[in-house]
Order: C-alpha cells, then structure tokens, then sequence
DNA sequence: CCGGGCCTGCGG
DNA sequence: CCGCAGGCCCGG
C-alpha cells in the first residue's frame, strides 16, 4: 500500500502523537508480525520504554525508543500493502487485523493493523535489520539528491526505466503509484530503456518525481482503498492521480484514452499519446 | 527477468 | 468464481 508520500504522513502524524510516551505494556496478537523475535523477547524489551521521535527512510517507518535502562533501541516497520500503524484511545475496540497492540501509559495506544499481513515490525538491535532497508538507493526528496545524480544512475542501465523506478536500491520508495504518475508528467513511456531516455527527458523525469512526490505528502498521500495515516485520517491525493487507475478515460492533458499495460510485472497506466513509444 | 509466494478482501 | 491489489523476496 503505503509508498514513500503515505509513509512520510504517517512519520509525521504520529510523531508529535508518540514523543515522549511510555509503553506501559505491548500485546502481540500474531507473532509472524514481529521478525527474527520471539513475542516474549519483543514484549520485555518494550515494556517500559519511551518513544523519542520517529521517521523514514524509503517505505521504512522507523522508531527510536528508549528502553528503562540500557541501550537505545530501533523498531522499524514495512506497511507492505495494507499496514497501518494509528494511535488511538485504547479504550476503542481494536478493528480485525489488529496485530500488535503498544499500550501507552496514558490510556492511548499504537496499533499495528494489517489484513494482509505482509507487513513487518523489526527491533534492533535484538533482531536483524530488514534485508531492504541497507541497501536502499538516495531518498528523492533530499537536498543534495540532483539532477545530475539521477542522470549518472540512468547512464547505462538497459532496463525498463519503471523497473528502475520500482527498485528500492536504486531509488528508495517510489511504488507503483508514483512511478506511473512521474512517469506520466515526465512524457516517458515505462516500458523505455532508462539508458535511452534524452538528457531533456532525464531531467523532466527527475522533476517529475520530486514533485508528485512532493505534492501528495502535502495531500496526505493516496488512498485508494486501505491507507490512513497515523490519525487514521484518509489521504487526499487519490483525486489529483492523473493516469495510476484511470484505464478508459481520457488524459488529463490530451484527452486521449488512457490504457493499461503490464511493465516489470505490474499494472501499468499510460497516455499513449502523451508517452509515446 | 519472470513467475510464484506471502495473505485477505473486493469487485466484476 | 476468478482476477486483481499500493511490496518485496526468492528461485529458476
């Protein structure tokens, strides 16, 4: 579900929700929740301890926390397709699907709920870090990430430019979502060699990830059907999508049918007119 | 690089 | 009932 605009929200909801509190105790309802980590193990490292601040790398959601005594730990999570992690009163009944459940000491509590249960939580240190999350590619929205960076990642690739867009070591946190929709602003075709794009569609593409990425952290991000940020608030980008969905209906800027195709194994929207071959 | 697997839910 | 879904990993 959630690509780097949802997980980004959801950072930014919950941290002020969470700074400061304590964990009174943690439930696990479904230890494939927890990686690499006993439920016990998780409970008793947890119980106690403080959140200090939360954020993101890529579609990693990434806690620092303060136990009772001793080191600092680190609970990161992967949403995967359908987690959420809200912050609610705990005297609210828990939807289906809720995983785990960390009681805060004053009557509020973070849930982890996932229907699909891909999602993952990961305690450092006591368990391994996520396989993904070391070898992400640069953060797009940073500062020092350039124009020229990107070109100098694109020079002698041979795959399909969404593929690359899609790989979390190349770039971190584009998904199918944003992928289409930079594409779609870009003028680029997805099924395109990235080695083959021009320096001019090289730099609209760079544009044009910065600032679908942009724009939709500041809608909220997208929800189609199960994202909601830490509030669990709806994000309002799902209406400004101008192709990712809309099979059939006419391009926003041309007014040509918008089609689908299957690129790097995943659904794909595009104008044909406006991304030409 | 593709396809399958992981799970559940929804829409056609 | 089947196909499909915002992600990612693995094996062939």
């Amino acid at each position: 579900m959630p690509e780097l605009p949802e997980v980004e929200t959801v950072a930014l909801t919950l941290r002020p929700q969470l700074a400061g509190s304590r964990v009174r105790r943690v439930a696990v309802l479904h230890p494939d929740a927890v990686a690499g980590l006993s439920p016990e193990d998780f409970t008793r490292a947890l119980a106690g301890a403080r959140f200090e601040d939360v954020s993101r790398r890529g579609k990693y959601l990434l806690f620092s926390i303060r136990p009772a005594g001793g080191e600092p730990l680190r609970l990161v999570f992967h949403l995967r397709m359908t987690g959420r992690l809200v912050c609610v009163p705990a005297a609210e009944e828990a939807p289906k699907h809720t995983h785990l459940r960390f009681e805060l000491d004053d009557g509020r509590e973070l849930r982890f709920v996932d229907s699909r249960r891909f999602g993952r939580a990961y305690l450092l240190p006591h368990a391994d870090p996520p396989k993904g999350l070391l070898g992400l590619g640069p953060e797009p929205l940073a500062a020092r990430f350039r124009r020229t960076d990107f070109a100098a990642m694109l020079a002698g690739r041979r795959r399909q430019i969404k593929a690359l867009l899609l790989d979390q070591s190349f770039l971190a946190g584009l998904g199918n979502i944003y992928a289409d929709e930079a594409l779609f602003r870009a003028g680029v075709d997805p099924k395109r060699r990235a080695c083959d794009l021009t320096a001019r569609e090289t730099s609209r593409l760079f544009r044009s990830v910065r600032a679908v990425l942009r724009e939709a952290i500041a809608a909220g991000g997208t929800t189609i059907r199960d994202y909601v940020d830490g509030r669990g608030r709806e994000g309002e980008f799902a209406a400004r999508l101008r192709v990712y969905g809309r099979e059939g209906r006419p391009c926003p800027l041309c007014g040509a049918t918008i089609e689908r195709h299957v690129v790097a194994g995943r659904s794909t929207y595009v104008c044909p007119r406006c991304q030409p071959g």
